[in-house]
DNA sequence: CGAAGCTTGTCCACTCTTTGTCGAAGGTCT
DNA sequence: AGACCTTCGACAAAGAGTGGACAAGCTTCG
C-alpha cells in the first residue's frame, strides 16, 4: 500500500487545506516532509499522524503555535491509524451519553459535555437534556447494549462535569442549610448531584454527603448540624427500603425536620414529602420555602 | 509537563474572566506570566494555581487585594526579589481533612483545599499532603472520632477537587492509551483518581473508569480499547480478592497486556506489576516506559 | 444622614499579533 | 499542453495587549 501521499493526497487525509498544511510547515516546522526531485511534498504516515494530532488540537481551541509545539514536544510515536472524527452538529441529541461508550476517548467526552453544558443553564441542561439522556444511558444498559467500562467511563465524566459545577458555585454566608445524598446501598449519585448543583444555584447552603449514607449518620448529621432540610434521593427500587428506614430514623429523632425524596422512584417510598422529577422547578420551589420561611 | 495556556486557556480553566485575569495581574501582581515573541502571556501550572486559590477566596467573600496577598504569602514569590519569607505555621497541615469533618461547610471545604492545592505541583501536593491526609482521615474514621456524614462530605470535596484536575489536563493527542480503575466491589476511588491525575499530567491518555468494575468488563475493555497498560488500584485489604480475579481474567485474555497495582494493599495480590507508593514517581515512570517503547 | 473616596469588575477604543487564504510567477509531471 | 506543485508576498479576520473610563458596592469622614 501507498506510503507516501502527496499534498493533495494529504490534504484530503486530514481534512486539512493544502494551503494550510504548507503554511503549518513553513511557520512550525510541524513536519518536515522529504521531497521528490522535483521538489513535491512527500508526506508519510508519520507526517500524517503529526498533522491530525494538530488539527484535533487546533479544533479543540488551541492556538496553531501551542499545539505545534505541544505535537513536537509530545511523543507521537504512537502506531496509531484512528482518525477523531468531527462531531455532528446537533441541537438535542439525546443519545450522547450512549455514543461516548463505544470510544472511551477522555477528549471527546469532555469536549462533549463542555459543549451540551454551555448551551443553556444549568437547570435547563439538567431537566431537558441529562436526566433524559441518563436515563437511555440506563436503558441502554440494562439490554447490554453499552458496555459495564463504558458506562462507569461516561458516568465518572458526567460525575466531574456536575462536581465542578457544584464547585463553581459561589458560597451564600447565612444561608439555610440542606443536607443532600443517598441512603445507605445506593450509589447512584448523578441524579442527587445535579439536584445538589441547582439548589445550591439557588441560594441554599448544600451539604453534599454523597452516597451510601447509613440511617444512624444521617440522624447523628441531620441533629448535629440542624439542617433547615433533608433531601434523599431515590434512584432505583433496590433503594427504596433503605430510604424508608432513613425517613423512619429521621422522623423519631427529629419529627419536625423537613424531609424531601427526589429521584425516579420517590413514590414508592410512602413517607417524607415528594419533590416531583423536574430537578430545576423542585430546587427553585425548595429554595424559595427555606429563604421565606426562615423559622 | 510543563504546560503553558493562553488566556483563554486560563480563562477558560479557572473560570475568570480573561479581563480580570488580566486586571488581578495589574493591579495585584498574583501572576507573572512569560511572554511569547509576540507579547502573549503564557500561564503555566503554577499560575493556574495560584488563580484558583484567589478565585476561591474571592468567592468565599474575601476582598481581591486580601485574597491576593494571601496567596502571594503561601507560595514562593518568583520573578522579583524574594518577600520576607514567612513559612506559615499551616504549612503541611495533615489533620486539616480530619477537622473539616466537623463542621459541614461547603465553602470552607472549598476554599480550604484550593489553598493547599494551590501551594506546589500536583505531584507533590498528592504526595506529601493529599494521601497522608487521607490515611490520617481513614484512621481517624476507624477511631469512631469522625462521623460518617463528615467523613462522606470530606471525600465528595476531595473527590471534586480531583476531579477538576483530571479534566484540567489538556489532551495529548496521540498519546499511548491506559485505563485506570478499580476492581469489583472497590469503591474507594481518592487514590486511584489521583493517580490519574498524576498520570494525564505525564502524558497519558488516561481513561478513567472509576470503581467497582467487574473482570469481564475489564477483560472488555481492555480488548476492545487495546490500552498500553492497566493500572488497577488496591486500597483496602478486602479488595485483594477481586483485583485477583481481574488480574487473571486479563492475563488470560491478554497474556501480553501490561497490568499494573498500586494503592496500600497492592503487596497482598501476588500478581501484576506493583507501582509502589510514591504517587508522582510511579506516574511519571509509567508514562516514560510507554511512550519511549511504543509497541 | 449624605457626600466623598476607595475598590473592583466590566467595557471600550485603539494597536499589535496571529493565522488562514489568495494570487502571481514559475517549475514539474504525465 | 494541461494539471499539479512551489515559493513568496499580501491581506483580512480573529484574537490579544494596553490604558482609560465607568458603574456598583462598600468604607470613611464631615
Amino acid at each position: 500500500m501507498p506510503c507516501v501521499y502527496t499534498v493533495k493526497h494529504a490534504s484530503a487525509l486530514t481534512g486539512i487545506p493544502a494551503d494550510t498544511l504548507r503554511m503549518w510547515e513553513r511557520r512550525y516546522g510541524v513536519v518536515a516532509p522529504i521531497r521528490s526531485e522535483g521538489g513535491y511534498r512527500l508526506y508519510d504516515d508519520a507526517a500524517i499522524a503529526r498533522l491530525t494530532a494538530m488539527h484535533a488540537l487546533v479544533g479543540a481551541g488551541w492556538s496553531a503555535r501551542r499545539a505545534a509545539e505541544q505535537v513536537a514536544s509530545g511523543t507521537t510515536l504512537g502506531p496509531l491509524g484512528d482518525e477523531p472524527e468531527e462531531p455532528a452538529a446537533k441541537s438535542d441529541d439525546l443519545d450522547l451519553l450512549v455514543r461516548l461508550t463505544e470510544d472511551l476517548d477522555a477528549a471527546t467526552l469532555t469536549r462533549s459535555l463542555d459543549e451540551v453544558f454551555a448551551r443553556t443553564d444549568f437547570e435547563t441542561f439538567a431537566d431537558e437534556w441529562l436526566m433524559p439522556a441518563l436515563l437511555r444511558l440506563g436503558q441502554a444498559w440494562h439490554r447490554g447494549e453499552v458496555s459495564v467500562a463504558g458506562e462507569h467511563f461516561v458516568s465518572a465524566g458526567v460525575h466531574r462535569r456536575l462536581a465542578a459545577a457544584l464547585d463553581a458555585v459561589p458560597p451564600h454566608a447565612g444561608a439555610p442549610r440542606v443536607l443532600v445524598g443517598l441512603a445507605r446501598g445506593s450509589r447512584h449519585e448523578l441524579g442527587v448531584l445535579a439536584f445538589s448543583v441547582a439548589l445550591a444555584r439557588a441560594g441554599i447552603d448544600v451539604v453534599y454527603v454523597g452516597g451510601d449514607l447509613p440511617p444512624d449518620s444521617w440522624v447523628v448529621a441531620a441533629t448535629t448540624q440542624r439542617p433547615a432540610a433533608v433531601v434523599i434521593g431515590v434512584p432505583a427500587a433496590e433503594d427504596v427500603p433503605a430510604v424508608r428506614d432513613t425517613v423512619a430514623a429521621l422522623a423519631s429523632a427529629r419529627p419536625e425536620l423537613l424531609v424531601l425524596l427526589g429521584g425516579g422512584h420517590q413514590e414508592r417510598v410512602n413517607a417524607g414529602e415528594l419533590l416531583g422529577h423536574s430537578l430545576g422547578a423542585a430546587a427553585t420551589s425548595l429554595a424559595g420555602r427555606l429563604t421565606a420561611d426562615p423559622a
